[in-house]
DNA sequence: AATGCTCTCAACCGCGGCATT
DNA sequence: AAATGCCGCGGTTGAGAGCAT
């Protein structure tokens, strides 16, 4: 047996809103609040509408300091890490975001964010192939000239480039790898990282009303932490607090704009609101972060191979950046640290720019042989039970 | 100017979660 | 414990605006 339906849909008007039902709308809730009851309420103002449509309309449209359109970069940026984060839980990135609403940030993301994100990968792509070429040409020509003796300074200075970009790198679960020193794949969002979620309950937005967040609380100290120590900055009033949750009518944390902030430090740190979420083994089931990645890749393939005509070189040959020298390692205990309690390692075949290409060759640097790792930075959180490890190839 | 196509975004739909009875 | 009702969410749709031919 079916749910009874919220309303009676012979007797209700669909489709646009008239000025009249919105000035109705508007008006009684101002005055009176929604009295807790959505289903109610139009019957109440005698407006033919469905109270989830009032409600709707309220939230979307009526409600105070509603921004529309205009997304600046930085929102773009916290829209992209969300996503990354989280997957399509808009609700939540939206109570990142003042202004804005889940529905406006969805209908962002799906008609143009990401899009923008596969136009400017296809121009990385190309750009890489071709500086890729252009490398392994010197240096097939470096060992002609010398009888394939490779210099030991060449293999230094190659190795060196590719591991200082390596350095302190965090690939997290889905093989999204985090970075510091570079994020080539989004060029336009300076640093995409995968963002912790701050519960900035305010400006009205009831959206982020999750009922656990007592559990939060738990989570909001070292939430707070990482992102003062990426740069960002509570309140006044917030500040040596422990508390993400406020009623403050003025923003309680302000991202850092300034993204060089990344130190190696920034990563030695945890990241218990991904425990929220209910983190698990990589490529295990379905996870909040693998979702948000597992999806975009789906997604963008979907765009990909549905428009043959602007296929993406599928060489893997700008993947130097996501290959090597990372591995996350699931580790026994949620609590364990450091190196010997690894019980699955999984290789790392599908780094950010996974987001477009869906094979990707084994990715060995051909000066790999040269470099063998011999110090593990691990950085675990221990509400994911992960360790993440980033080989640092010491010169 | 007319037509067709693409894109945007407001709005709808159905489901899951939660509270109440 | 089960039934009921409401809320909130994410996915999807479709009207209309804008653009290309």
């Amino acid at each position: 047996m079916g749910r009874a339906p919220c309303c009676d849909k012979a007797n209700v008007k669909k489709g646009p809103w008239s000025p009249e039902e919105d000035a109705k709308l508007k008006a009684y809730i101002e005055q009176n609040g929604t009295g807790g009851n959505w289903i109610a309420l139009p019957q109440k103002i005698g407006l033919k509408r469905c109270g989830k449509s009032c409600r709707l309309r309220w939230l979307n449209y009526l409600r105070p300091n509603i921004k529309h359109g205009g997304f600046s970069e930085e929102e773009d940026n916290i829209i992209c890490s969300l996503y990354l984060s989280i997957g399509s839980r808009w609700s939540i990135i939206a109570a990142q975001l003042p202004g804005r609403t889940d529905n406006d940030i969805k209908n962002y993301w799906n008609t143009r964010l990401k899009k923008k994100l596969l136009g400017k990968q296809r121009k990385e792509q190309a750009a890489a192939a071709a500086a890729n070429q252009a490398a392994a040409a010197r240096r097939a020509n470096n060992n002609n000239n010398n009888n394939n003796v490779i210099k030991p300074e060449i293999i230094k200075r190659e190795a060196s480039s590719t591991t200082t970009a390596f350095d302190h790198n965090i690939l997290l679960p889905g093989g999204f790898m985090m970075s510091h020193q570079r994020v080539p794949y989004w060029p336009e969002l300076p640093a995409v990282t995968a963002m912790p979620v701050v519960n900035n309950n305010n400006n009205n937005n009831h959206y982020y009303n999750v009922s656990d967040q007592l559990k939060d609380q738990e989570a909001a100290a070292s939430i707070k932490n990482f992102l003062i120590k990426l740069g960002g900055r509570f309140s006044e009033t917030e500040s040596g607090t422990t508390s993400t949750t406020t009623t403050t009518s003025t923003p309680d944390f302000q991202y850092p704009l300034d993204q060089s902030y990344q130190t190696a430090a920034s990563f030695d740190h945890q990241w218990p609101i991904m425990g929220q979420y209910e983190v698990e083994a990589s490529g295990v089931g379905p996870t909040s972060m693998d979702h948000g990645l597992e999806k975009l890749q789906a997604e963008l393939s979907q765009l990909i191979y549905s428009n043959p005509a602007q296929e993406i070189l599928l060489d893997g040959s700008d993947h130097e950046g996501f290959y090597g020298s990372m591995e996350m390692v699931k580790v026994a205990g949620s609590s364990s640290t450091g190196s010997g309690t690894s019980t699955t390692t999984n290789s790392v075949d599908s780094g950010i720019s996974s987001l477009v290409n869906i094979n990707y060759p084994s990715m060995v640097p051909d000066y790999g042989n040269y470099q063998q790792p011999h110090d593990h930075h691990h950085h675990q959180d221990s509400a994911f039970g992960y360790v993440f490890k980033s080989n640092v190839i010491n010169s």
